[in-house]
DNA sequence: TTACCTTATGAAACGCATTTCAGGTCAACC
DNA sequence: GGTTGACCTGAAATGCGTTTCATAAGGTAA
């Protein structure tokens, strides 16, 4: 394929010309300039854009960091930092690292390397002090809270939430209350439980280990909790989701096993995602959408204008009520042992 | 940061030298070797990798082409693509194009840029001589049938496959049968089309075409489909849904209409994905994350072997049988008129 | 008339690593 | 002793654009 020599020679004009047109600065005369195109023309020639990379030291290309595409919560981020990179002619360097600490570092790597200009990290397992020494390469936004120096910072106050949900369960008579999480020791997951011991010291109700579940994601994992639930003597009278794909597991399989919901079973989901509209799930909103929109933005701003490269933007939420969530059950108010009818 | 030359001059001996040490090539004397590890080590060098792209050729990159990320069947394939891509030291570039010509185009321009070594089309708009082109600069999979002869094709015959739906419809007595899908102009859809006259024809059965949806991808769209039914006088008996995003919406729309499946409308899905199995969908397996195994294997095949680019690979299917799929009822199996309980 | 700016253009340096080619040493084999 | 081959090393060419700097013509304000 033919390179800028080639058609600095077919034009009878220097190299220095050629990238000036192609570049458009000025001080082109006229003629030179439209040989210029002729000669790009009749041999259709394109920059290599490797070239381009190292001489401007920018290859518009972002990384995004995320433990797996194949999830709504994540893929609705990169929808959003797609649709936004898109716009402003940045391509992206998907790195799905199944929360695996090697493969995050690898992404990061790819900034050192300068074959991104930044990263967003949409999720992560890593701790700050092994990811900050990458920004001196270039922005790196994340969608999480940290109070590092060096990263900019969209998130959403799961304590405050947890705290509001609690409230709103406790107020409803609920005091046989279960969690599940995502991965345990997230600080989202951290600050949900705290939120959600702190909640339940306030009202003296003593907290049962058995109706907190960790490493909650998929539908499967929803099925697994509910079915754990059903085999119990005394059931919780309504769940905390961490997320709606696993509400939505505990949704069907209640279902299944003839649990009602919400007049058996109150379950509270989170992130909104398409199925929790169809199952009538109550969830909180904040679309992973607009975070991964406000991520791109956020990025872009940093790397071409002179702003400090350490902006916090805490997330607006809102509780929407569907069908899932009901006062406590009467007979579920005490400690009771009533066996629901229908159980495997 | 440093470059190769300051390691060069900190380690005393020549660029060439550095480079060989870099790549593990022999013929680098002890001694100067472990010199340039130390020099590498004290000045934390690390390759610029838009040089070495643009010095070998290569970027290790492949861009993946989709519509819509956000879709678990397409999110399933690029999890498919990523595994292996990151065994083998590949990232991917992901562009979603969301069926837009021209950000098809934009995606292949990065094979012609040299910004990727190859590309992987899940999905498509564009027609195949706008592609083809594109082939001289490396190799392109599509994950859809094609004949042309520079391009590779993993597919799954959709013709077949309608074929073998509609006889076991007809065997169980349904002559209603109405189907969904998505792009109506694309090859896989005009087969799926194809297949529902032939067999429809050969029972003498006529067409209607109220019985026929496309643009069919979400949960929505299948909850609008169930909702026009409803209204039907007439309605069909089963549905053959291209999809099991919109076949799920199928079946929890029903279930709000109170329109009994399989009893009253039998359904069936396409794709296997992770809400067909907790839904009991009836579908066809052919799991989206082994086409993107495949795929990324033969592109990687083709880059690094000489072998031809134009491998054709027609995929196994089976039907998994679940819960949705049953006998025609009675009372719909000639023309009737009768009106379901349920209805808005 | 001098001083200074705008327009126009190209040579050369620069971004950085890989690879070819040429030259050299030393041991082994004929 | 001469030839051959393995081992080692570096200068220079190569991949390809961008940017700086130097130069020069033409115009204008002081």
């Amino acid at each position: 394929m033919a390179n800028i020599k080639q058609i600095a020679l077919a034009a009878g004009v220097s190299i220095t010309t050629v990238s000036r047109v192609l570049n458009g600065h000025p001080y082109v005369s006229e003629d030179k300039r439209s040989a210029v195109w002729k000669a790009i023309e009749q041999l259709q020639y394109k920059p290599n854009r490797n070239a381009v990379n190292l001489a401007k030291g920018e290859t518009r290309m972002v990384a995004v960091l995320l433990p797996f595409a194949n999830h709504p919560y994540f893929a609705g981020m990169l929808e959003g930092i797609s649709y936004f990179a898109l716009q402003h002619h940045y391509h992206i360097v998907l790195c799905q690292t199944d929360y695996k600490p090697e493969e995050e570092i690898r992404a990061l790597e790819l900034l050192r390397d300068k074959q991104v200009d930044g990263v967003i990290i949409c999720s992560k397992q890593t701790n700050w002090s092994t990811i900050e020494p990458y920004a001196a390469y270039g922005p790196i936004v994340v969608c999480e809270y940290t109070e590092s120096s060096v990263l900019s910072s969209i998130y959403v106050d799961y304590y405050e939430i947890t705290r509001y949900i609690m409230n709103m369960l406790i107020d409803k008579g609920h005091r046989h209350i279960g969690y599940t999480i995502g991965r345990p020791d997230s600080f989202n997951s951290l600050n949900r439980i705290r939120a959600y011991e702190e909640a339940l010291q306030e009202i003296q109700v003593p907290l049962v280990p058995e109706w907190t579940f960790s490493n909650c994601y998929q539908y499967d994992h929803g099925e697994e909790v509910i079915r754990a639930i059903s085999n119990m003597h005394t059931r919780p009278t309504a769940l905390v989701v961490a997320g709606d794909q696993s509400a939505a597991g505990i949704l069907l399989g209640a279902a299944k096993l003839g649990i009602k919901v919400p007049e058996q079973l109150s379950v509270i989901g989170f992130d909104n995602i398409p199925i929790a509209r169809v199952l009538e799930l109550s969830t909180f909103d904040h679309s992973s959408y607009d975070i991964g929109c406000l991520a791109f933005t956020i990025f872009y701003r940093q790397l071409h204008a002179d702003v400090p490269r350490t902006e916090k933007h805490k997330l607006p939420y809102h509780f929407i009520e569907r069908m899932t969530v009901g006062q406590a059950p009467a007979s579920f108010t005490a400690l009771s042992n009533t066996k629901t009818p229908a159980q495997k």
